[in-house]
DNA sequence: ATTGGAACCTGGTGGC
DNA sequence: TGCCACCAGGTTCCAA
């Protein structure tokens, strides 16, 4: 579910609410996610201040004084809510985090793709799930990633998934950049000349920084923690618009699969 | 070493 | 109404 913008966002909004908390309480309600939740974490992080958080890639990370901190992944449906009520319980709540203001915050998850576990250096990350570079920082390791487009013998659409390629583009925003930087999703990344891969490193951020701007993407069921939605949607230009007129050339968007995931592009605009 | 496809899990939707 | 196939903001495992 949530791609880069909408755990940025997430992080944002918990930012906000929790800085400088304690928890009080860490209570795993089910553990069962993608990895099993460790009963350990519900008495190391009991009585933990929140120094900050942070996010990698997809990945939050929310620090803690002491050497252990909290990673959380949402997979396709995790949500943070935050309630008043310990009593307010919704089918799916996995985790109650309660803080010493009397604040409590449920992550929730349907599909169960999301997951936590601990981590004691958060550089860590990089190299534990083998990350990329961070979108907002493309500019300071361009020609690295000319180097390694050049080696890449899949289609441009799957390397923008790839997060040991850049940490952070979903199928979503990776349909949206390739529009906006006049691609064809199935274009052999080595193929690509130096303008086009130029102007794919500003798609890419201008598209995160625009979505996140506008609260994330909701197409179903994303809220941030106060529960509010995303509206990117309004603004996609082919995601979703399979058989609508493209917006620049009129003719129609075409839906595909590609791996498995819906791909959306202009045949006549990306090239 | 890469890559494609299946698996993980639940719920919603559309067709018959 | 019921059943079934297919779909979904992701990642990882396995076999070719």
């Amino acid at each position: 579910m949530p791609e880069l913008p909408e755990v940025e966002v997430i992080v944002r909004g918990l930012r906000k609410n929790i800085l400088g908390l304690k928890i009080t309480e860490f209570e795993i309600i089910n553990k069962k996610l993608r990895y099993d939740t460790p009963k350990e974490m519900e008495y190391i992080f009991k009585n933990k201040t929140i120094k900050h958080i942070l996010r990698i890639g997809k990945y939050g990370i929310i620090l803690l004084n002491g050497k252990k901190h909290i990673v959380f992944h949402l997979g396709m449906t995790g949500k943070f809510r935050f309630t008043k009520k310990n009593t307010d319980v919704h089918k799916h709540d996995h985790i109650t985090i309660i803080f010493n203001n009397g604040i409590i915050l449920k992550y929730n998850d349907v599909r169960k793709f999301g997951y936590f576990f601990i981590i004691s250096n958060p550089i860590n990350l990089y190299k534990f799930k083998n990350l990329g570079i961070e979108p907002f920082y493309l500019d300071s390791y361009s020609s690295y990633l000319w180097e390694s487009l050049k080696k890449k013998n899949k289609d441009i659409k799957s390397l923008l998934l790839d997060q040991g390629f850049i940490a952070g583009i979903g199928n979503i925003y990776a349909s949206e950049i390739l529009f906006d930087s006049k691609i064809y999703p199935f274009k052999i990344s080595k193929k690509i000349n130096k303008n086009s891969f130029t102007k794919l490193l500003s798609s890419i951020e201008i598209i995160l920084k625009k979505a996140i701007s506008y609260g994330g993407t909701t197409i179903k069921d994303y809220q941030n923690i106060s529960g509010e939605l995303g509206y990117f949607q309004n603004n996609f230009k082919v995601y979703g618009r399979e058989g609508l007129t493209c917006y620049k050339c009129k003719n129609l968007i075409i839906k595909v699969k590609n791996k498995g995931r819906s791909t959306f592009y202009c045949k006549i605009c990306q090239k």
